[in-house]
RNA sequence: GGGGCUGUAGCUCAGCCUGGUUAGAGUGCCGGUCUGUCACACCGGAGGUCGCGGGUUCGAAUCCCGUCAGCCCCGCCA
């Protein structure tokens, strides 16, 4: 209301109510800036015009005092009118005031004085009420909730029913810690909080609905960072009788519809499609930023064999030489070289070897080893002109990739590479099945161990798991990984052979998946599906840094509530009724503040 | 579990490296002046366990150790 007043209501009355966002007082007259979840209105009161009694109370008033203000809207003086501001033209009159709570002073302020940092995040999470009050969050949450909105109608069109699955559920398959729930009845069992609803919407396409999905809490006791909270959203989709494509085609038209709805963005689609292996060899990631133009290239042919000994050891070692060019990067300084050596090494290289195309020639280490014939070749065809800086890398990929994709990605944001346009999609397709245990080196599944191997041979699964694909797929934003799914096995000799590649024995598996195998027995229709990361596609629409700041009450990096202050300790009785022992427990942990 | 940054007035910060008057600024709060402001302006005032504990020192916001809290990252985690 307050936001949308404007000089069409000019010498109409009106009523409306709010917070006293801030007051001026110029000597007896007065303006309030009264504020509600549709913006900012200014409100006059003038000793001219107004009684005694009311020019008091505005005397008395304090910010985020509630107020319901009656008067007259009204053109602001020609020389008095505000351009910054919605309802800049106008102003009310007010003929009555009429306040309905009192606020006490304030711990953190609504009102953001310009060039003033926000309050601590410890602060602003301890009084949250108050920061949630303050126009970017009011819009963050109700972004979220247009998006919920855009999410909801995409796929009622296309036939979807939004169906709920247990909270109080036994513990999946999957790797996270569970948050745990004991059972009065039960003494000593407990019921698992869903990591996500993955089996039961499995069962759902059993049970014969074949277009399923829910806006869903998931659940997952592990460390905390800016994009992941003990408790998120995703939007969880499976469906029957369906292939790859007709996933991706119900994926692609719901991110568009919701980029449409919250970031006023056309997306491309389709999205681009790039394979999990082609991603770490040209971006040395599975969730590439494509907003950087730079691609990793083979440098083997044309840097080894010619005398420098760290690459041609590692060629002759069985590696490769890879790398990339820096656009612009021969600006970069010794020390800032030194930095991302130092960052190749925290991703598992050696360290980074690097070569600058001067104006008048080469440097770096491998230099020397540069001759007319050779930076004739390099410009040819790697495409490196002079100002740029080429990163190179020798050894195994699995080691030299995944550290030139980390220089690419901070050298790139480093030199301004990173067109900030437009978003840029793409699917990740044929991830591996199967990962090699770090420790032991036998196969783990990279996804859930019901995902259909792109060569459903149960002898290739025995034989060779580690090189069988699966029909498995991100969907990747800007560098972000957005979205995750598959289509599921449901074959069940190849199934048999995934659990036994996974070295799992049939009572374990019984015992772990017997309820979806069981419901696979009477006849299971082809499915997939994939879930996304709600609060991660809010954020990045909101231009939040963190997911924090796209949920109305979320956790700490401790996995705290600050406002509530939980967790708490319980009552002895409670916990005597469910049979457990804390004696172990911790303390409970002073009230800061 | 590991690493880093931060913690000083209600709030945002300076001061800390290089120890030494009474710990400052802006804002908010309280009082006053001001009739067209919109970061109103101007004058005055109150407001401090320098996160907490210990140590070094004649002397600690400042140096050292420990600890708590918040944030970021690695490990972990679809």
């Amino acid at each position: 209301m307050c936001g949308r007043v404007t000089a069409e209501r000019a010498g109409q009355g009106i009523r409306v109510a709010g917070w006293v966002h801030r007051r001026r007082n110029l000597g007896g007259l007065y303006f309030i800036d009264l504020r509600d979840h549709g913006g900012l209105l200014q409100v006059s009161v003038s000793p001219d015009t107004c009684p005694p009694e009311l020019v008091e109370l505005v005397r008395d008033l304090n910010p985020e005092d509630v107020i319901q203000v009656e008067g007259a809207v009204a053109m602001r003086p020609r020389e008095a009118r505000n351009p910054a501001m919605a309802t800049g033209e106008v102003e009310v009159a007010a003929a009555k005031i009429k306040r309905i709570t009192e606020s006490e002073p304030l711990p953190i302020l609504v009102y953001q004085p310009p060039e003033e940092d926000l309050p601590s995040e410890e602060l602003r999470l301890r009084h949250r009420i108050l920061d949630l009050r303050r126009p970017e969050m009011q819009h963050n949450l109700r972004l979220r909730h247009r998006s919920a909105q855009a999410v909801r109608r995409s796929l009622a069109d296309e036939g979807f029913v939004e169906i709920e699955t247990p909270l109080l559920t036994r513990q999946t398959p999957e790797g996270a810690r569970d948050y745990l729930v004991p059972s009065r009845v039960h003494k000593g069992r407990f019921f698992a909080l869903p990591q996500s609803p993955q089996l039961y919407k499995q069962l759902l396409m059993c049970s014969g609905f074949d277009r399923y999905f829910q806006i869903v809490k998931c659940l997952r006791d592990e460390d905390l960072r800016a994009d992941r909270q003990p408790e998120f959203t995703q939007i969880d989709i499976e469906m029957a009788f369906v292939g790859q494509e007709d996933v991706f085609r119900v994926a692609e038209k719901m991110f568009a519809a919701v980029w449409e709805e919250g970031a006023g963005e056309d997306l491309a689609t389709p999205f681009t499609r790039i394979t999990h292996a082609d991603a770490m060899e040209f971006y040395g990631s599975d969730r590439p930023d494509l907003r950087i133009p730079w691609r990793i290239a083979d440098f083997t042919d044309l840097l080894s064999g010619r005398g420098f000994g760290i690459l041609d050891g590692a060629v002759s070692a069985g590696g490769r030489v890879r790398g990339v060019v820096a656009k612009d990067g021969a600006s970069l300084s010794r020390k800032r070289i030194a930095h991302y050596d130092e960052l190749a090494r925290e991703h598992g290289a050696k360290g980074a070897l690097w070569m600058k195309r001067n104006p008048d020639g080469w440097s770096g280490p491998p230099a020397r080893i540069v001759d007319d014939e050779l930076a004739a070749r390099l410009e040819h065809e790697t495409g490196i002109e002079p100002g740029d800086l080429v990163w190179l890398m020798a050894g195994p990929d699995h080691l030299i990739l995944p550290a030139l994709g980390a220089l690419r990605l901070a050298s790139a944001r480093e030199l301004g590479a990173v067109d900030k346009s437009e978003s840029r999609w793409a699917w990740i397709t044929e991830f591996p099945l199967f990962l090699p245990d770090e420790e032991t080196g036998s196969p783990v599944p990279a996804q859930h161990p019901f995902t259909m191997p792109l060569d459903p041979d149960p002898e290739r699964l025995r034989d060779d798991p580690l090189s069988v694909k699966a029909v498995a797929y991100d969907v990747v934003c800007n560098g972000m990984e957005f979205a995750s799914g598959s289509i599921r096995c449901h074959l069940s000799e190849t199934q048999r052979a995934i659990l036994s590649t996974m070295g799992l024995n049939d009572e374990e598996i019984e015992a772990r998946f017997g309820f979806l195998l069981e419901a696979f027995r009477y006849g299971a229709p082809p499915h997939g599906g994939f879930a996304a990361g709600f609060d991660r596609m809010i954020a990045v629409m909101a231009g939040a840094e963190s997911i924090r700041d796209v949920i109305a009450f979320p956790k700490t990096a401790a996995a705290r509530g600050l406002m509530e202050r939980s967790p708490s300790l319980v009552s002895a009785d409670e916990l005597e009724e469910l049979g457990i022992d804390t004696s172990k427990a911790e303390a409970d942990p002073p009230p800061a503040g």
